[in-house]
DNA sequence: GCCGTTTTCGGCCCGACTGTTTTCAGTCG
């Protein structure tokens, strides 16, 4: 049991408290608890054994004696009360956005709902609007958040999708009835949503592979159609497996990789050349074309190996014919971490410990971005306490070799409502850069929201523009935003944009990323770690920079230190526009 | 439930927004 299991747990009753109409100041110290559990990186093992038990504030006596419980049977008896006293079907109609539990208890106690079928019944009757409180608006806002929730079910982020896949592609490769297997399909070349996973599989008896598949615990209602296997992951998510001989493994990987838009242009300098590329492989005159490689493929189409990343139907076919295809950024080509949190603000790990991890990962340099005072739902610094920050990091660096690693000073700056900073230039001067950040007032005009970031930008001692639209991916759409004016700003003023690697934001989007790198706006592919294991998250970044045909050069931190704190100064004074 | 006392009860993190009200409650970050 970690400090995060137990945290989940508090967090839980919380949600149940609240549901059950509980003191709001009760039911919130759970939270509250849940998260300096998170945060003080207590041991919990020690903790358990020593007398002065849980020394953190916010968790007291009987808090203290409840989460002994929670550690030593797994759960706590409060918790399985609330829950076999809540219907489950609650818990979904609080994922509705603006409802929280005391409209849910509301509609529950007075109108008897309590599942989201229930729910959608009540609004179609208009039975929701006359309760008091409620209002022909939040009814209608309701409704628009099931259809979100319908929209989202039986969809996931990309973490979720790497998980699946690359534990599939292992129960795959372990079948005895197959020779190779690859991930295929939108997996393969990222993207932001997914509904459904593809493979390739080299074998001679899709029968059998059939036959294996019920061997998989994960797989449900498994269905052959000649060489397409197509099944359930986890009851929720479409599986298609495409079943190949070994001549036409590449090519069949190739067609069940790329977007459709991308397939029929790909094929037509194929056809010129006497190739007929079809879903079940590669032919000539009617015979099969056994390829070596995917690779093997593009030479016979007389262009340049294309990135499964780019294969989306856009440029890249006729790029590729013209040779113009640029070395894409790999992973080893970041060198530095730029916008992490720390215990400082709402970050889980010290600031020592996540320099000694971001080191391990063979990194050069760390930037510290914790929050800004605004954000003090975070626990964002004052101008005191970013002091106090800079003299522990001054320490860290003198225990580090310089030429090997070095941390760096800097904020994730709130950007205010009017685009002025949380922090005067003055106190944003003494920091080595500067992340500057949306986090409130998302309900802007899009024209008021476009000028408060374009200002931000303009401010000398903003480094790079955080989360540029705020969306959290199947969950929150971001806000308005003319993203072309806010690129251009960046452009004039000499800034990098971040590409963030959370899998539930991944904004700037590969879509923009690459207008921003024709703008001449260098990318940062950022981690926004909160966490240690947030740093593997750096893989959702590159991949879809990679999409925006993001190279070395145009990557603010595959920079060396020397060349980053350059950038700095530049963007801090001189003024550097580059044309489309 | 926690905390800090003017020591046993009253306040509890802040501000914007929204939709409901007619001065505010609920939600969210």
């Amino acid at each position: 049991m970690t400090a995060r299991d137990v945290a989940k747990v508090l967090y839980d009753i919380e949600t149940y408290l609240g549901l059950h109409g509980e003191n709001d100041f009760k039911s919130s110290a759970y939270g509250r608890a849940a998260r300096a559990m998170e945060t003080s990186g207590i041991d919990i093992a020690a903790a358990m054994e020593s007398p002065g038990g849980f020394a953190i504030p916010g968790v007291g006596k009987a808090l203290a004696s409840e989460i002994r419980e929670i550690v030593e049977s797994g759960t706590s008896s409060q918790l399985e009360e609330l829950r076999g006293a809540t219907p489950p079907g609650l818990i979904d109609i609080l994922k509705i956005r603006g409802l929280g539990a005391k409209k849910v208890r509301a509609i529950h106690l007075q109108l008897g709902v309590d599942t989201l079928r229930g729910l959608e019944e009540a609004v179609r009757e208009n039975r929701v609007a006359s309760l008091p409180g409620f209002g022909a608006k939040s009814q209608a806002k309701i409704l628009e958040g099931i259809e979100e929730l319908k929209k989202s079910s039986g969809k996931f982020r990309i973490n979720t999708a790497t998980e699946y896949g690359e534990h599939l592609l292992s129960e795959l490769e372990r079948l005895s009835s197959t020779v190779r297997v690859a991930i295929a399909g939108r997996l393969r070349r990222g993207a932001e949503e997914f509904d459904s996973l593809s493979f390739v599989v080299e074998s001679d008896d899709p029968a059998a592979v059939e036959r294996d598949l019920a061997g998989i615990e994960i797989l449900g209602e498994i269905a052959r159609d000649g060489r397409t296997i197509r099944g359930l992951i986890d009851g929720s998510y479409s599986l298609r497996i495409d079943v190949t001989p070994a001549a036409h493994y590449h090519a069949v990987l190739h067609q069940r990789t790329g977007a459709s838009d991308y397939a029929f242009m790909i094929s037509i300098p194929l056809a010129d050349r006497g190739y007929d590329l079809r879903e079940d492989g590669l032919f000539r005159d009617g015979e099969p074309v056994a390829l070596e490689s995917e690779d093997d493929l593009f030479r016979l189409a007389g262009a340049a190996v294309i990135p499964p990343e780019l294969r989306e139907g856009i440029d890249e076919v006729r790029r590729a014919l013209d040779g113009d295809m640029p070395r894409l950024l790999e992973p080893d080509d970041i060198q530095g971490m730029l916008h992490v949190h720390s215990t400082w603000s709402d970050g889980r790990s010290g600031i020592a410990e996540i320099v000694e991890h971001v080191r391990g990962l063979g990194y050069r340099y760390l930037l510290i971005t914790d929050h800004s005072k605004s954000a003090f739902y975070a626990n964002g610094l004052d101008e005191r306490r970013l002091e106090a920050q800079g003299r522990e990091i001054d320490a860290i660096n003198e225990g580090l070799d310089p030429a090997e690693f070095r941390v760096l000073k800097g904020i994730e700056c709130d950007i205010l409502g009017d685009g002025t900073l949380d922090f005067s230039d003055d106190v944003l001067a003494t920091l080595d850069a500067v992340v500057a950040s949306v986090h409130s007032q998302f309900t802007l005009s899009g024209e008021a929201q476009t000028e408060r970031i374009c200002r931000a930008l303009a401010n000398p001692y903003v480094t790079i523009l955080g989360h540029s639209t705020g969306r959290l991916i199947l969950k929150r759409k971001g806000y308005d935003v003319d993203l072309k004016h806010v690129i251009q700003a960046a452009a004039e003023h000499g800034k990098s944009i971040e590409l963030n690697c959370n899998p539930y934001r991944l904004d700037l989007n590969w879509r923009m990323a690459r207008y921003a790198l024709r703008k001449g706006v260098p990318i940062a592919i950022n981690p926004d770690a909160h966490t240690l294991a947030d740093f593997a998250n750096m893989r959702y970044g590159v991949m879809m920079g990679r999409k925006a045909w993001l190279t070395r050069e145009r990557t603010l931190n595959a920079l060396s230190l020397d060349g980053f704190l350059e950038f700095v100064r530049k963007s801090r004074g001189e003024k550097i526009v580059e044309g489309a």
